[in-house]
DNA sequence: CAGTATCCAAAAAGATACTG
DNA sequence: CAGTATCTTTTTGGATACTG
């Protein structure tokens, strides 16, 4: 019994990883937090280059987490933002959110600065 | 500063990615929620090889999220428990779990079981 | 038992050029 | 602009045998 109840947290846990893994999925979702976004801008302000951005947002996609919406325009736009549905995972991602604050907080004994760089870059750097 | 905000969060969020991302670390630590356990019996539990367990007990360690420790036994044992720092990961664990359940009852239409698979073979299975 | 060494397969990611 | 195609590199994960 004991190990049933192991076994389904991990489960879980898997569960939620098999959407959401990855090195983009959760940051995709959080800049879209801030509304909806077109996709080249989305490539510019994460940084993911066109095929990996396409692929993820498939994905997402899939997952009824986004909504994409071409844009009668000339040219064509597209927008992406996110679903009701997605919303079930602010609680994900705000946890997330604090903990990489304080983590960062921890690692560098200061207020989370923008210009500085990854947290790997810092680990490397001690 | 909608533009700074918006790095912000997905700054943070790319912080705790790089400590928990990848396939098993928050399933190692949702395991050890359960308390202590020995390198063998993690890796039976969660099915990871002895080479991939040994360097994500590595990593954990080295961000303070789990300790080792070696039981002067005859063969010498060694323990894996977490750390009191890993407990502010629980919301992001607790979230993460109740997240895959509630998904998993989503897709599935009934409560979660652990004889089912895993989800990416239920989705492909429609 | 705990872990490392070796070797290998698969997945993920990236650069860049290109198309409608 | 939005995305796909192509090609390459990097990262990740896994099987298995072996050592103290």
């Amino acid at each position: 019994m004991e190990e049933r109840k192991c076994m389904r947290i991990h489960l879980s846990i898997m569960d939620t990883l098999s959407v959401v893994n990855g090195k983009w999925k959760l940051v995709i979702l959080s800049v879209l937090l801030n509304g909806k976004m077109r996709f080249r801008e989305l490539s510019r302000v994460t940084g993911i280059s066109p095929r990996i951005l396409s692929k993820e947002l498939q994905e997402l996609e899939m997952n009824e987490l986004v909504i994409r919406t071409v844009c009668d325009t000339k040219p064509v736009t597209v927008e992406y933002s996110l679903t009701e549905y997605s919303k079930t995972l602010d609680e994900v991602i705000d946890a997330m959110n604090r903990w990489g604050i304080k983590h960062r907080e921890r690692l560098t004994g200061r207020k989370p600065n923008v210009k500085t760089g990854t947290l790997t870059q810092l680990a490397e750097s001690n």
